[in-house]
RNA sequence: GGGCUCGUAGCUCAGCUGGAUAGAGCACCUCCCUUCUAAGGAGGCGGUCAUAGGUUCGAAUCCUAUCGGGCUCACCA
């Protein structure tokens, strides 16, 4: 309509204005709530330029608009044209959202193949809240951008590699009692969760480390310093100095650095080092082992992942692409894009780029997290040659990190490198304060997920209204409705904002929550059963209530654009809302199944008809499940 | 200190490319279940949109500065 108010305008634009006129002058919006209307032209702009009233432009326009079928009527407020469309064209909208299958969805014409990254866990934990924003909106962001036509691949990069796999592996040697057949702990002989046991062992180290580091720090203390060296005799004294009155913040911060410098002449973190020596050398032994315990973290994030409801379609290991992303180094050496320096460590230069120097080899020939990287990058594109862009769900800490990788590639040639993105994300934060692993804050994801389906089903079976389900029909219901709070919950948040994560208000059930969609969802099922739809003749008048209805499907699709467009799943969720709070709103006022007009009646079911095709798909978008009993 | 980012109701968050009286939910207060599911609906209370300037007919939105929170500037990943 916007497009067809344009253009008659233009058409007419010398007999109204006597002038031409500039197209941007007329802008559309939405008819605010509680004015009557739908579509409001603006007519400051006309105003300012022809130097004439609102009201003579607008009356000059009206005439125009009075002569389109479509147009019900016009009123003038304050500069703002207000504009009613007739009851006719809202059906006609509606029938052609209705009979459109896939409304929405798999738009023609958009067609690239996309790679979205999400989840990337390191092997040597657990996976935590934080995971799961960073998992269901990666999902997410996939299914949005399928939905848009794209071709799109889920992938995950393991960090599979490096210290903090040594550190777990070694204190799995050191510090795991044996059973009465003399093995060490294992998943089978334990029942543990793989990664759960992996993380323990992960603790386990940190704890004894620290205890080491803190008994090194008493010698030094008590005037001994046999076997360590000047410099670190000499930068104890100088702490120690600067510890004399300090306090707070500040003797706690001069305290940290006490203990990283002890931390570093443990015998613990020597032996983790010389581990990854070993297995950079592929020391059968070592390396046995290394494969055996991540064995073990895969089949314990595989049964997080599953209840999760995400998935991949393939997977990148650190431990194959570091050593791409060093031949990588060297070609860019041998074409001057990077430099080295005495030492041997490899640098790219990006001062011009207003960035600093960045690391890319150290001086040991050992890759770094920008190394890998590289590889893992340039391994992708040779792996799917017609990919058109990756996409990185990674928090936000690394904003600076991506922006150097994306140059870095740039400045190899790589021509791909412009449409790699950075989906970045905020903390989630709890109301205790931001969670910190070494504090055991962190909130773990099986924990919280099983925390928030006995939540759910807690509250079903208080309100009661599940007569007739069996015990497994009441349980896949209560993991739908609190899987589904969970996720909406930490989709609802624009990405890039840190957000707060309220344990009591993530499963709550009213208000602007996962439950509230699902339960209208459900509703409308109830509805739709107790009537059949025929077809509809488009010979009645429509409530507020039904046009409201109809105008906010008709923003389905774009919603579905912009979300893609902005990789903000955020879009979708609070554009459900809107939706389903429409919706509740009508189906307290209007009565559907009303028995002395059939038409209108067949058209109210029409409208629950289509709100529940919108809901049901973009649940899907979101990877929320909706349940058709509630 | 440099760079990036955020600051909207008591709390958690919307507010698209500048447009009318700033929008929800939670919490608090009133109402509404003999009509299809009350995990619902209607209404009330609650705002100097961090602050100060600027651009504009018009600013929560754009620009500048300031204040406050966060992230980052590692031969960690």
């Amino acid at each position: 309509m916007e497009n067809l108010f344009k253009e008659v305008i233009l058409d007419n634009q010398t007999t109204l204005f006597g002038t031409e006129i500039d197209p941007n002058w007329i802008q559309f919006q939405k008819t605010r709530k509680d004015m009557e209307g739908d579509i409001t032209l603006v007519l400051f702009p006309f105003v300012k330029a022809l130097k004439t009233s609102p009201n003579e432009v607008g009356d000059a326009i009206i005439t125009l608009f009075n002569e389109l079928t479509d147009v019900s009527h016009c009123q003038l407020v304050g500069g703002f044209l207000n504009v009613t469309l007739s009851s006719a064209y809202w059906l006609n909208r509606l029938t052609d959202i209705d009979s459109t299958p896939q409304f929405g969805f798999q738009k023609p014409n958009s067609k690239s193949t996309l790679m979205v990254e999400y989840s990337s866990p390191n092997t040597n934990k657990p996976l935590h809240l934080g995971h799961l924003r960073n998992n269901f909106l990666g999902y997410s962001v996939a299914e949005i951008l399928k939905a848009n036509g794209h071709e799109v691949i889920k992938t995950q990069i393991v960090n599979d590699r490096g210290i903090h796999i040594c550190k777990s592996m070694l204190a799995w040697e050191k510090f795991s009692s044996l059973n009465e057949k003399g093995e060490r702990e294992t998943p089978a002989n334990t029942g543990m969760k793989g990664d759960k046991l992996v993380g323990k062992y992960y603790v386990a180290f940190d704890k004894n480390f620290v205890a080491e580091a803190k008994l090194i720090i008493q010698t030094w203390e008590n005037g001994d310093f046999d076997g360590f060296s000047e410099e670190v005799k000499a930068e104890f004294q100088r702490l120690s100095q600067a510890k004399v009155g300090k306090e707070d913040k500040a003797l706690k911060g001069i305290e940290d650095k006490l203990l990283d410098l002890a931390k570093n002449q443990t015998t613990l973190l020597l032996e983790a080092k010389e581990m990854l020596v070993k297995w950079e050398a592929k020391d059968p032994q070592t390396y046995l082992l290394w494969s055996t315990m991540n064995s073990w973290v895969y089949e314990g994030f595989a049964t997080t992942y599953e209840k999760m409801g995400v998935d991949f379609d393939k997977l990148y290991y650190e431990s194959d692409t570091f050593i791409i992303g060093k031949d990588l180094v060297i070609d860019g050496l041998k074409s001057g894009v990077f430099f080295k320096k005495e030492d041997g460590s490899v640098w790219i230069d990006l001062t011009d780029e207003g960035l600093d120097e960045k690391l890319v080899l150290r001086s040991d020939g050992t890759a770094v997290y920008m190394t890998q990287d590289m590889g893992t990058a340039y391994d992708r594109y040779r792996d799917f040659p017609n990919l058109d862009g990756i996409i990185y769900t990674v928090g936000n800490e690394q904003d600076y990190h991506f922006q150097v990788l994306f140059l870095v590639l740039e400045k190899l040639g790589y021509a791909w490198a412009k449409n790699c993105k950075h989906l970045s994300y905020g903390m989630v934060d709890l109301p205790s304060g931001k969670m910190k692993s070494r504090e055991g804050t962190v909130v773990d994801a099986d924990d919280l997920i099983d925390e928030i389906v006995q939540k759910a089903k807690d509250a079903t079976l208080d309100r009661g209204h599940i007569e007739g389900m069996s015990e497994q029909e009441v349980d896949g219901l209560c993991k739908k409705i609190g899987l589904g709070g969970l996720k909406y919950y930490l989709l609802k948040v624009d990405p890039k904002k840190r957000m707060l994560f309220n344990p009591e208000e993530s499963i709550e059930l009213n208000g602007n929550t996962g439950p509230f969609i699902q339960y209208a969802y459900a509703r409308i099922q109830s509805l739709l059963s107790k009537g059949d739809i025929v077809s509809m003749q488009g010979q009645v008048d429509l409530l507020s209530e039904e046009k409201e209805l109809i105008k906010i499907m008709d923003e389905a699709s774009n919603t579905i654009s912009l979300a893609a467009e902005n990789l903000s799943p955020a879009l979708i969720a609070n554009y459900l809302y809107e939706l389903v709070k429409t919706f509740n709103h009508f189906y307290q006022n209007v009565s559907i199944f009303n028995e002395e007009n059939a038409e209108l009646q067949n058209m109210r079911l029409i409208l629950a008809q289509n709100t529940a095709f919108i809901i049901e798909n973009f649940c899907k978008l979101l990877g929320i499940e909706v349940p058709k009993k509630m």
